[in-house]
DNA sequence: TGCCATACATCGCACTACAAGGGGACGCCC
DNA sequence: GGGCGTCCCCTTGTAGTGCGATGTATGGCA
C-alpha cells in the first residue's frame, strides 16, 4: 500500500458518512456535495464521480437518503438529495463508531512515549 | 453499508498502519499482533487471520517489515516481524495523513452547530 | 469549431477484510 | 484413544468500494 493509497483506503467507508453529514445540514445535489467536501477539507478530501454517484444510489437504496428532481428557474433539472430520518439515526450511530475508532487509533499509533 | 460494515471499512487500510505502529515498539509474531491489537483497543479492534497474514506478507513485500524465523527454548519456531527503516518512514507519513484526515472528519461530521 | 465546466450516470479494474478451510503442535479432560 | 481448545502459520473465494475512463447532454467562451 502506497502512502497515496492510504488516503484512498481512509476514504473507503467514510465517504458514506461524509455524505450523510453534509446532507444533515441541507439538501444538496451531486456536484454540490463534491465541491462542499473539497472546500470544507481545504482540498484534502476529494471524491470522483465514479465514487459519488454509486454511493448516493447505495444510500438511497438503503433508505438513508431521498432524491427528488427539482426544476431550476432556467428550466434545467437537478437531482436533490436529502437525509431521511433513518439516515439521521444511522449518521448518529456512525459518529459514535468513528469516535471510538479514532480514539483507538490514537492510542495505538501514538503510545504515551 | 451496515453499521457493522462501517467498522469493517474503517479497518480497511488502517490495519497496515496499526500493524506498523505495534511493530515500532517491539518485534512481534503474528498471533501476538492480533492479541495486542485487541487488548489495547479493549476488544474493539479485531483482525482475523485471513486479514493479518496477507497484510504482513504485503508489508514484507514492500520492504516495510522484515520477518525472521526464531527458535524457542522448546524447539518450536515462530516467525518474528520487525519494522525496517523504510517502515519507520512510512509510519511517520501515515501518521501525518491520519491526523489531517481525522481533523477533516471532525470538521465535517461535527459542524460548530 | 474546439475546449472547458456543469451535471448525471455506468463499467471494469485494483485492492482489501473476512469467513472458511488446511496443516501441524501442544495440553486438558473424559 | 478421542474430542476439544489454544497456539501458530497460511491460502482461497467472495463481497464491498474508490477510481479512472467513458457516455450523454447543456451552456459559456474564444
Amino acid at each position: 500500500m502506497t502512502l497515496r493509497g492510504y488516503l484512498t483506503q481512509l476514504l473507503k467507508g467514510n465517504t458514506d458518512v461524509l455524505i450523510l453529514s453534509l446532507l444533515s445540514r441541507e439538501s444538496m445535489y451531486g456536484h454540490q456535495i463534491m465541491k462542499e467536501l473539497e472546500r470544507e477539507s481545504r482540498g484534502f478530501l476529494r471524491v470522483s464521480e465514479g465514487t459519488l454517484y454509486p454511493a448516493l444510489h447505495r444510500l438511497a437504496r438503503e433508505g438513508l437518503v431521498r432524491s427528488r428532481w427539482t426544476k431550476l428557474p432556467g428550466g434545467k433539472e437537478r437531482k436533490m438529495y436529502s437525509l431521511t430520518s433513518k439516515g439521521e439515526t444511522r449518521l448518529a450511530d456512525c459518529r459514535s463508531t468513528w469516535d471510538v475508532f479514532a480514539a483507538a487509533m490514537n492510542t495505538i499509533t501514538k503510545p504515551a512515549g
